[in-house]
DNA sequence: GCTTGTGAAACGTTTCACAGCA
DNA sequence: TGCTGTGAAACGTTTCACAAGC
């Protein structure tokens, strides 16, 4: 069974608040956990800057959210705060971490060491997130051996050894930033090899196992949208004018 | 106002609890507009291997979604296709550009030539898609006055001629690969100085006025939704395997 | 006062099923 | 037969409104 995208199977994340009922499972929303990256990254921010602890409202306000939205997002996976008080800043930043899977350090691979696959080797972002990038590859002989990143930096291997590497150090994600012809016969290798997840920077929709996950980042899409909806608005704003 | 995000306005941001308006008819999904990107680049993909049709079912197939769903998504822009035979992928791709607006050529300008702005100056896939880097800047004295990119390449200009090259240039668009701190400032800057929409690189929310788009890309994100559902499945597969 | 957590209603999106056409 | 276009049903997500707690 093959399947592209990357949905959550139902299951059950959360330990269920009402112990009586076994049957009904609580299926949490794509876009709610897309949000606890968004809410993860500004309470590091808040508790950089000291603050204890933080209201849903406050939260939803820098975000451009509803304070209900904020809640009920939290919600589904247990109680996280006080009547009255609202969210404890760092107890929730440990929580999060620890539903997104990232109060652990995941190892990453990546394969295109071309420019965007090098910018992401010197990427500092990664950093302190839970994720480390301990390989990359190349089918290049000039860039294979070289060293390239944030100091000691990371070697160019050359891509016949992609299998080798992901079973000796298990990594477990590939961050795929190659040509578009290139991406799926090495998206199928990472797969062979053992990969549970690849981030795509390649634009083309990769084929993948269903116990794969997949994400991706399509620069010229993400551009056609800004254009898409620059030109909605200045339409709207076109016919307000006119009438 | 102010919001964050890239919703395309309704007549209100808050619409009033009447419901005598009308008000805006044939409401086109957000999904589905995210979606005209994918058929395109799979409707060039096609093309190129001098296709000349293509069926609801096989887009589709290739994109990993149901047939159903292309055709309702082609059909909120008018009557796309013939049946019995299918789409004309030439026209197709016409139309979908010009629903995007990507028929014409955009003028981007791109902010901060750290690793990741240089790696997308030097980008081929916005070639040939209706986007055009005019500009690059930095506030990097030891980086002003290079040249970066595919030749003949765009020269880094010092941050204060930001302003004066927006409207000179008419630019209508910005990349911001800026590290964190800075980035609403810039944001600001650029929206003061007549930029239209923002692709956003920078890991922080920006609070951007109403008639400005705003997309973001931020990897350590993606990376945790990478992690999460790759946890997701892991767990599932777990509670299988027990029982 | 202020806040969370949560059913229920409102809203948005996808899937279904089939009429109509080539 | 094979395909599109489309109402209607099914499903998913957000917002509302308020009880309960600080």
């Amino acid at each position: 069974m093959y399947s592209q995208g990357m949905h959550v199977p139902d299951s059950d994340p959360k330990p269920s608040p009402e112990p009586s009922r076994p049957a009904r499972e609580s299926h949490v929303p794509i876009p709610a956990v897309r949000r606890l990256s968004l809410y993860l990254r500004e309470l590091e921010a808040l508790r950089k800057k000291d603050s204890k602890t933080v209201s849903s409202r406050q939260l939803g306000t820098a975000l451009g959210l509803t304070d209900a939205q904020v809640r009920k997002d939290l919600a589904y996976f247990g109680q996280f705060g006080r009547p009255g008080k609202g969210y404890d800043v760092s107890e929730m930043i440990a929580r999060i971490r620890s539903i997104l899977g990232t109060d652990r350090t995941w190892r990453a691979l990546l394969v295109g060491a071309g420019h965007l696959g090098t910018a992401l080797l010197s990427y500092r972002g990664f950093f302190g997130k839970g994720f480390e990038i301990v390989a990359a590859f190349d089918n290049n002989p000039a860039k294979i051996g070289t060293v390239v990143g944030v100091p000691p930096g990371i070697e160019i291997r050359p891509l016949d050894r992609l299998e080798e590497v992901v079973r000796d150090l298990r990594v477990q994600m590939a961050i795929l930033c190659v040509p578009a012809p290139a991406a799926q016969e090495l998206a199928d290798r990472l797969v062979a090899a053992g990969i549970k997840g690849i981030l795509n920077f390649a634009p083309v929709t990769l084929t993948i196992p269903d116990h794969v996950s997949v994400g991706s980042v399509d620069l010229a899409q993400r551009l056609e949208q800004l254009a898409f909806h620059i030109s909605a608005k200045q339409l709207l704003d076109d016919a307000q004018q006119g009438g």
